[in-house]
DNA sequence: GGGTTGCGTAAGCCATGCCTTACGGTAAGC
DNA sequence: GCTTACCGTAAGGCATGGCTTACGCAACCC
């Protein structure tokens, strides 16, 4: 749970978000990701290392490259978060319907 | 899909997700809000503004109040936004698998 | 072994963002 | 009508965070 919303503190960033989605395609390294993007690739690694930190993504050594992928784990734990609120939800509207 | 990155831009803020939690349980008037929070009255408005902006929550006038709720297709936006991600990264993990 | 490639970290700059106080405007109560 | 309660917005201060350049280190190549 609190690992949802570190989770979601890292997701805020914009450019963190298309780190992930281009991770989810395939896992890549850090140069090859830089290489697709307007930053330097030393703002690459600190965007991964804040990733890294909320759980988001995990890294593996390659040679002298390191290949990070995402990891499923903290999808999952968004998504319980997300459908925590979603029933939240339902049953304030639920009450406030009877109440009428 | 830009919906839901909005979405998550605006939860990127640790407040504005307390404030969306509370908003989750009944939907709440501004001074409500701010009496259970650590900031000022004024800064509570400004988080609502950013997610109501964001598709996240509804407004609706109570009087002199001003009433706000969660909005459920938010919810959705964003749910539907890491499904997609979740495919992805599995099918990256099938893909790798295969080419051992 | 020398050179190249790939990476993380440190230091510093600068914009963004969050918070405050101050103000104005609307709705309810007496 | 006057006062009180509730709210949004403006203006400004200040910390946070994202980016850059510079540096040091480890792994491949020839």
């Amino acid at each position: 749970m609190a690992y949802a919303t570190r989770a979601l503190g890292a997701l805020g960033d914009p450019t963190r978000r298309i780190i992930f989605e281009r991770l989810a395609k395939r896992p890549r390294a850090v140069g090859e990701l830089a290489r697709g993007l307007p930053i330097s690739r030393p703002a690459v690694s600190q965007h991964l290392a804040v990733l890294k930190a909320a759980g988001l993504v995990t890294d593996r050594a390659d040679g002298a490259r390191r290949l990070y992928r995402v990891d499923l784990a903290a999808i999952d734990a968004i998504r319980a978060w997300l459908d925590q609120f979603w029933d939240r939800t339902l049953d304030a509207f639920k009450a406030e319907a009877e109440s009428h």
